[in-house]
DNA sequence: ATCATTATCCAAAGCGCTTTGAATAATTCA
DNA sequence: TGAATTATTCAAAGCGCTTTGGATAATGAT
């Protein structure tokens, strides 16, 4: 059943019959009664390449996921993401067009699926510090929006991120009110803007007590449980190990316990732990009593939000202003912190 | 630049320019040099709403996910899974279109998609038993696959699906090879089709040797790490406690590890586990040497080949014969088990 | 040299919708 | 009552491609 027949059936011109459905005030109640009814009755459903083609919109947001060989962007923290999101693209009508490509195909694949109409926007994962990406959709003159933010990029952009800088300082703060002074850091990967900043924060609360960081206790990798694992056992293997530990991530938190397990430390007395949690769903940090000690955002949250503000843009003039939106972390405290014993934790053999 | 002014500007007929670059072979050798060459000067790259509408073809595949409040698909081992198929989608000139939906919606919208002509087929993810989503595509006639099966559906379909009651009958055999002889299960979501399936196999396992199973020892539920921690330590504070565990995931696996340790129990020497791994790449199983002993399959490698053969289908007659495949989880000994000491596992106060 | 092929190219007709610009009917205003 | 509005409806022109069904020119066969 497509409009021609619908029209024919009801006697009326496919014009009126495409008014009424699409809520044009020039076409009478009763006619609108009759064809709504109609529709409805024989299933008819505009067909949506020819919506497009008509309309110039193809209402679907264009997600480019570069696959590397060591860089895995499809990851936990990316599927919350994308479920928020397309929560909010299905309440606006959108749905979410997603593309993995080879790294080297990125770029390509922006402008292809700009230049050919298959979306209306682009929703930015992962940027880096200068992000290339900002001014490549900004010539293209596409809707965009970024999770996170791009250091060193002087273009204008719209960004929703979470302050990492003040979310890793506090938690640094924490664990130095707690009494400790050797705090190891176990970032993710500082190409990521979000880990240099989280990399700022640890410093800065460092300087601001002056202190010096040893070198040895900042370590930066993917966010993996063995990445967790493997590390801890180096810290703690070094001449003066570290009473605490700030981690990126629930995941590579937990290979840290599978490590402090191994070692015969228990975490909160021996081995203090902070992570940023991004609240997924199905990697609650524990349940009902925090199992760690976390900066908590909900990283599904960002995404419904972030697809709200993207659609806002698609369907805002051409020259509306950029918008930003700054999340403050949650600190919640669980059971792997506490106060540093003696300045060295106990070690059993 | 589109057809039109891309034809002008060559002198040529939009049907020669559109058939040159389509490789028709009724366009001279240089004519098609001259027009790629044209093309790729001005950056032309058809418009793709219109080809859509010209062809018939969106040249997408659904995935529709249900949003529900407990069951939460969009999760981990989906993550890895669209990655794959996404990978075989961009390899052939697809992509995917993924929406969430209410669940009371889910079969709306698989209509609408189906209807409006905005994908060419779907993706089935997580089918139960007797999956009604089969006979409504049936229905709709559109092409679709399923990743896993649906038991005690008569109606036809394609499917891929890793052979999930043979791999835990083996590593059922296993652990009763080692002398175990109580042995939980902590199976996921049994509404899930490979949950029922799982459930036989370690069934079978134990009726081959007649043994009767404790139905205190059998668990099933969403596969979180505190679903593992939680069971377990309901399981070991049993009269009789389990001295083996086979578990749906590596997630609950991790919950498991955690109660263990809290109870001072070490994993390979007081309690067996095993679990199944799917390989997630973000998520190893140890790296080198397994951590866990595990039936092992790739859900990415699952959804690379659901893709390929989805497309297949899409492209072939629409009267071609189902597809189905059955895939052989490989068994990784990890250290995770071990012989059963005594009969009871060591407890320390 | 004539007719049948083959190689190239193109005009025009869709694909199924939205939207513009008018036409017509019904009301309102003076 | 006649002019001016306002309310409804519609024919036709796109949107930018692909494809059908010829044309026309070049080549081969007899």
């Amino acid at each position: 059943m497509n409009l021609k027949e619908l029209s024919s059936l009801l006697g009326l011109s496919q014009t009126t019959v495409s008014r009424a459905l699409n809520g044009y005030s020039d076409v009478k109640a009763s006619t609108r009664a009759r064809v709504v009814a109609a529709a409805k009755e024989h299933n008819y459903l505009p067909n949506s390449r020819a919506q497009a083609l008509a309309t110039g919109r193809a209402m679907s947001i264009g997600h480019i996921i570069p696959r590397t060989a060591q860089h895995e962007l499809v990851n936990t923290i990316f599927a919350d993401f994308i479920a928020g999101a397309s929560e909010a693209y299905s309440a606006r009508g959108y749905d979410l067009r997603m593309v993995t490509v080879k790294d080297v195909d990125e770029f390509a694949t922006y402008e292809r699926l700009a230049n050919t109409g298959a979306v209306d926007g682009f929703m930015l994962h992962g940027p880096t510090r200068d992000d290339k990406r900002i001014q490549l959709l900004n010539d293209l003159k596409v809707p965009f929006i970024l999770h996170g933010r791009s250091s060193d990029c002087n273009q204008p952009y719209s960004w929703l991120d979470v302050n990492n800088r003040s979310a890793f300082k506090r938690a640094v703060d924490l664990l130095l009110d707690l009494g400790h002074t050797r705090v190891a850091l176990l970032n993710g990967d500082e190409n990521m803007d979000f880990a240099i900043r989280r990399r700022e924060g640890f410093t800065l609360a460092h300087e601001q007590r002056g202190l010096e960081i040893d070198p040895s206790l900042m370590h930066s990798n993917e966010m993996s449980e063995p990445y967790g694992f493997e590390t801890t056992r180096q810290l703690m293997a070094l001449d003066a190990p570290p009473t605490a530990i700030v981690a990126s991530a629930l995941i590579p938190a937990l290979g840290i316990q599978r490590a402090a397990h191994e070692l015969g430390l228990k975490i909160g007395r021996d081995l203090s732990v902070i992570c940023f949690d991004d609240a997924l769903s199905y990697f609650p940090n524990g349940s009902g009593a925090p199992l760690f000690t976390a900066t908590r955002s909900s990283v599904r949250d960002a995404g419904r939000r972030c697809g709200t503000l993207l659609i806002d843009r698609i369907e805002a003039a051409d020259d509306a202003p950029v918008v930003t939106e700054l999340w403050e972390a949650e600190l919640v405290i669980g059971g792997s912190t506490g106060p540093n014993l003696a300045g060295m934790p106990r070690r059993e053999a």
